[in-house]
DNA sequence: TATTGTTATACTCTATAACTATA
DNA sequence: TATAGTTATAGAGTATAACAATA
């Protein structure tokens, strides 16, 4: 299973550096998909802190990528959205990042292909949980 | 195949921050697997630069995990070798990321599991290239 | 000249701590 | 008092450019 602390390489590799860093088209993907969501939502469903997600969202805004706006039911809480120009952005990454991976891909066999794509839906499962169970990783630090 | 993009927050799930960056573990695994091995051929196949990696080298030897030697065959080159102490490194971070993961991996099915189970050696094999061919991402920026 | 690696420098990302505003 | 988020600060990581040593 150690597999998975080389997979960030693959990201590195399909995704040019120096555009975007690691977290930062996971959270615009969750965000294309959630609409509306919480600082505090985003930053647990991607492994950081609130502080680095409320500074990945500025730089989103910056970028004229996501809007912030206040909940006008609690107005602690701040939700962001996606903005046209951010799921142009997106969608114009992914398929950069696609044709790249098809490339690598490519090189297997129709059979490591096959399996692949029919681990997807797990590992997408795999992704999508926003939080840690007692007794994992944060735990044994 | 946009999954891609959040296996990196699984691997900051299951692989506590603050410790060491995203490509270190994985040098120190291809250092484990490959004995020596130049500081080019590690940022290759990790998809850094070579100043890059030569930094990351600089880190593991400051910590005592890693060796530089000189090349007497090429005198321009150094091979960098894990220490002991840098054995037990990873191994203890990847025992801990391991029980994470399986945490992970309980909210499972049976099946999904033996999905991954049997992408794993293509996955690995995946990760295991060091090169991109031509009009791979590096040419699409 | 070409290649291997390092050094110098600057910038991006992200964490912790302290703070503000609202519940 | 507890919660949502921001700001301030610092440190880690990594890139580009310039450099040194060897082939």
């Amino acid at each position: 299973m150690s597999v998975m602390f080389r997979l960030p390489a693959v990201v590195r590799k399909i995704n040019p550096p120096g555009k975007g860093e690691s977290a930062r088209f996971a959270t615009m993907q969750t965000l294309e998909s959630g609409g509306e969501i919480r600082i505090t939502d985003l930053a647990q469903r991607h492994g950081v802190t609130q502080p680095g997600m409320s500074q990945l969202v500025d730089r989103l805004v910056e970028a004229g990528d996501a809007v912030r706006k206040r909940d006008d039911f609690d107005r602690r809480a701040v939700v962001v959205e996606l903005t046209d120009q951010g799921r142009q952005t997106l969608h114009d990454r992914i398929s950069v990042a696609a044709d790249a991976l098809d490339h690598l891909l490519d090189r297997l066999t129709e059979s490591e292909r096959a399996a692949i794509d029919s681990a997807l839906p797990a590992l997408q499962k795999l992704t999508s949980w926003t939080h840690l169970e007692d007794g994992d990783a944060a735990a044994h630090v």
